[in-house]
DNA sequence: CTGTTAGCGCGTTCAT
DNA sequence: ATGAACGCGCTAACAG
């Protein structure tokens, strides 16, 4: 082997921090876990300094392998690269971390195959929990583990599946996004959004728009997916007579970015006459044309919130799978200011 | 307790398959790892099908507390909401997973006790090597660690900690862009980059971009960092009489952020005759006013490369450290094309 | 309060 | 080619 496999043996271990301080490894482990109390000062006190000392670090892998208690969570995600899912990793991770547990993501990449491989994993692993934000297709696999441990589901809940569900209050956020468009002054909406795929989250954005474009009658809405066909239908959008100011709706940060580029691409000004806002707040969007209005997810507290939801279920809550629906928060910027006149001295941020 | 622990104890186990198949606990452990080769087909055949029939999956934690190999790469990362950090962790990733591989990522949002502490838990996990892609301090730990596994430092070295480093050359990508620079016809360049921080590749970018100012004697050059002070510096920047036609070189993504943000706040047009080329290609510099220029880093590679190192060194390479340096990519838009007229039918992209 | 004992699930000598 | 027995590092019974 080579010169790593010799240190992996010489590693300090509880035999020796009981040697060093004259007890046994019983009494080192009530000072590592939680039966501290029923130790003697002096015996704590020795242990302590033995510890300290020899620098010994208990072996979570042993502890986890005795105990059934791996103090791992495990999160699944479906594509890493996409923002939101970074922004709500960070929060599951800081809320994991503030109690004693350590996170393990697995990135499936869109890909079923990956998926099914990395749910296998976890399992190897003996984590604690899991956290899904996939398309979990492998139902049969993600029920066998919901079997064995608590589940919750971040952003899209999955048919057949019953489990905690985070997230946005879609409904909510649509309604005030189609409300600042229409006391904007706009009037033919267009929804642009990544193929369904089956997602619930983009299901339910394309049906609450639906809805609030039905439910006021100085309004019209269509629907486009991102895609090949993205800036054909953008360009016919934007040529048609319509009914009256235009402006899209972007259903999420991957779509704002491809209906900001199609709209590049056909020269179109941003944003001059026609407004747009997106679901989903990026950091570059004050940078494009006047600025992108927004809807901001609270992503932090949201993976916060699905960490506490395992959390409870941990600590032995059975009750009924609960959802959670958090509220969008309206940024306005430049692009959905183009109808009424700016109001002097102020430049758009 | 809850319904859960019950669960964790059902799991079958190796016993479970040996009995199922009639065999001995030794056989199974013989065909999970690379011993198959001594098993007679007869049995190999029981009992694949017995582990097929009760679905087992050998406990990873109890592999690796008894051979001491855990297949769990380490990957201490400084932010994670760093596009660049993100890229090249998908890499890794990836690398790990053909390899058979986990990755653990720990994220230490800038904060030195959370190094601290994340170094602490990998140790505990007996995870088998360690990707590093923070400033490092807490050199002690990292020395310890070193004696006990591999380490490979990613973009940043590490005083003190001799290791193989895996990057970008970052002498010849900024040498490219003052070059392309100079080319367009720009004279006047400013550097914007974050704090440097001790970070060294933010310092080799630094001291490449006064070493090529200097070889060149129709340019100058002067620097800024990111924070309070950015928007009052680009302002006198802008202002000053000059010596020809102003650009900026942003060092990295985050300071092109910065720095456009700044551009925007003081109003200066987006890039009708300011240059600006950044390290770092974001997804939506395409968008920002007429496009931004940009040399991107073949960051899947860097990840690739660094697990590569990694699993040498897990193979046995004793050889001295090594350092991979990548080249940058240069892509051209609208933001360095200020000054040369615009091919006539051709639209900035 | 403390030490002894017996496993957790698995890999690895030894025998055979 | 296969099985029995031991131990990885640790926790949880049980004694005392």
């Amino acid at each position: 082997m080579n010169q790593f496999s010799a240190a992996q043996r010489n590693r300090v271990t509880m035999l020796d921090v009981a040697r060093h301080a004259g007890v046994s490894k019983a009494s080192v482990s009530r000072f590592i876990g939680e039966d501290r109390a029923l130790l003697s000062d002096a015996i704590a006190l020795r242990i302590e300094q033995a510890i300290a000392t020899l620098d010994y670090r208990p072996n979570q892998m042993a502890r986890g392998l005795k105990r059934g208690r791996t103090r791992l969570i495990g999160m699944l995600v479906a594509d890493i690269r996409n923002p939101y899912s970074i922004a709500v990793m960070h929060g599951v991770e800081t809320a994991c971390r503030q109690h004693g547990y350590s996170l393990v993501v697995c990135n499936t990449d869109r890909d079923d195959q990956q998926e099914a491989r990395h749910l296998a994993n976890l399992r190897a692993y003996n984590i604690e929990g899991l956290i899904v934000n996939t398309l979990g297709h492998h139902l049969e696999q993600l029920l066998e583990l919901q079997q064995e441990m608590p589940m919750v589901l971040v952003d899209r809940k999955l048919d057949g599946l019953q489990a905690d569900l985070v997230g946005l209050d879609n409904p909510a956020a649509v309604r005030s996004a189609i409300e600042h468009l229409e006391q904007q002054g706009y009037r033919d909406l267009l929804l642009v959004s990544e193929p369904h795929d089956g997602t619930s989250s983009r299901l339910e954005r394309h049906a609450s728009f639906q809805a609030e474009i039905a439910r006021r009658p100085t309004l019209h809405g269509q629907w486009l997916a991102t895609g090949e066909a993205l800036v054909a239908g953008l360009q016919s959008f934007l040529a048609a007579p319509g009914h009256g100011p235009k402006a899209l709706f972007c259903a999420n940060g991957v779509a704002a970015l491809a209906a900001t580029r199609a709209l590049r691409e056909l020269g179109c000004p941003l944003f001059d006459d026609l407004g747009l806002i997106a679901l989903d707040d990026l950091d570059w969007y004050p940078l494009v044309g006047s600025g992108i209005s927004a809807l901001a997810q609270p992503t932090e507290a949201i993976g916060a919130s699905a960490f506490e939801c395992l959390l409870k279920r941990l600590r032995g809550d059975t009750g009924p799978a609960r959802g959670v629906g958090f509220a969008a928060q309206l940024i306005v910027r430049g692009s959905t200011r183009s109808l009424s006149p700016p109001a002097p001295g102020l430049q758009p941020r």
